[in-house]
RNA sequence: GGAUGGAUUCCCGAGUGGCCAAAGGGGACAGACUGUAAAUCUGCUGCAAAUUGCUUCGGUGGUUCGAAUCCACCUCCAUCCA
């Protein structure tokens, strides 16, 4: 018998935090965040991070799990949320995945396998280090020599997803290339219902900017001011959130604050648009347009308890 | 009223007689993604179709085999002089 799990997705600004509170309420339920940036502590404003009072008691995890000098990533979120997910079945309650990152709910719904690579960063470097010397056509040539498909598939540009093909032969003597097409083949273990929460495009850009004015004026420059003294460096994972990195370049005096709130506005737009470009490609989603269902949060939380009961999840 | 500079495809901006549907950038749109994913990267952008045709570079007219590029006049903008 497959476990039940629930999956609210979206691209930012939708509003999957309000829904995903009614739907935790209306399916006993407790919500995992899958978003890269609220596990960390100190970042609340840039983050868009759900305050404890809109929690109305239902139990989150993976928010404000980790500080922001440390690293997250794909293989971390998919550990801590399994163990998360199995305490929650504990209680005879529905875990409800419930964020923005398209890659990070992928490695659980169809469980992906990462454990057959050890964390050694010095190959990475050295890869780096020689991409920055002699250019990034010298890696994807490297590439080629023992990972033809890949080297086809990933562009040359492409220096991260590069390294990490090249970094994946080195560790396991096989190409990434194969590796991919098994887990693509997984089915998931899970009685899942993936969710995507969705509206008109000007409607989410509309949102998107509005909500970056309000992250300036709820203080997101003084927010990263205090990360920055209290050592956060650009360079680490958590620096690289949106709205975070153009801040730090604000502070160095590299735009004025006109430039970097349009261009934080601007940059979301774009991550907005390659979720759904993520969302799209994913089998089996349940598109919920809320301009379909007059934007009305009692009807998308009755639709979808009727997709729910559909799939015998509740 | 006079002088000078300018008006280019959604925007900025190159282009000064054919190789120009017009560099480059931005935006828009589309896509990839299996250990950094709020990251990283790619494609595309006048219209219609097989290598082609059609309409574009402020307007009108002209020179020329041929003009975004040259000439005339006009309109608007900028700066300067009255």
């Amino acid at each position: 018998m497959k476990k039940p799990l629930i999956i609210l997705a979206g691209p930012t600004a939708v509003g999957k935090t309000e829904t995903s509170i009614g739907l935790a309420k209306a399916v006993s339920g407790e919500i995992i965040s899958a978003d890269s940036m609220q596990v960390y502590r100190h970042m609340d404003i840039g983050s868009a991070k759900i305050k404890p009072e809109e929690m109305q008691g239902i139990n989150h995890y993976l928010i404000d799990e980790l500080e922001p000098e440390e690293e997250f990533n794909v293989v971390l979120f998919q550990t801590l949320a399994k163990k998360y997910m199995e305490e929650i079945y504990a209680k005879g309650k529905i875990p409800i995945l419930v964020g923005g990152t398209g890659f990070y709910i992928q490695s659980v719904l169809y469980d992906i396998d990462f454990t057959n690579t050890d964390a050694d960063n010095s190959y990475r470097m050295e890869l780096e280090q020689l991409a920055k010397e002699k250019g990034p056509l010298v890696l994807h040539e490297m590439l080629r020599k023992v990972d033809e498909k890949s080297a086809e598939e990933i562009h040359a540009n492409n220096k991260k997803r590069v390294i990490r093909a090249l970094e994946y032969y080195k560790q396991t003597g096989k190409p990434i290339s194969e590796h991919n097409e098994e887990e693509r083949a997984k089915k998931s273990p899970y009685n899942f219902a993936y969710f995507v929460l969705n509206d008109e495009r000007a409607t989410v850009y509309d949102r998107i900017n509005k909500r970056v004015d309000i992250m300036f004026a709820e203080g997101l420059i003084s927010e990263v001011e205090q990360l920055m003294s209290r050592g956060c460096k650009r360079e680490m994972v958590s620096m690289q959130g949106l709205g975070y990195k153009e801040v730090i370049d604000y502070l160095e005096g590299k735009y004025t604050l006109e430039e970097t709130r349009e261009m934080i506005q601007k940059e979301t737009r774009h991550f907005a648009k390659r979720q759904l470009t993520w969302f799209r490609r994913e089998e089996d989603v349940i598109w919920i347009n809320k301009n379909e269902l007059e934007h009305s949060n009692e009807k998308i939380l009755q639709y979808m308890t009727e997709c729910l009961q559909d799939r015998k999840i509740i």
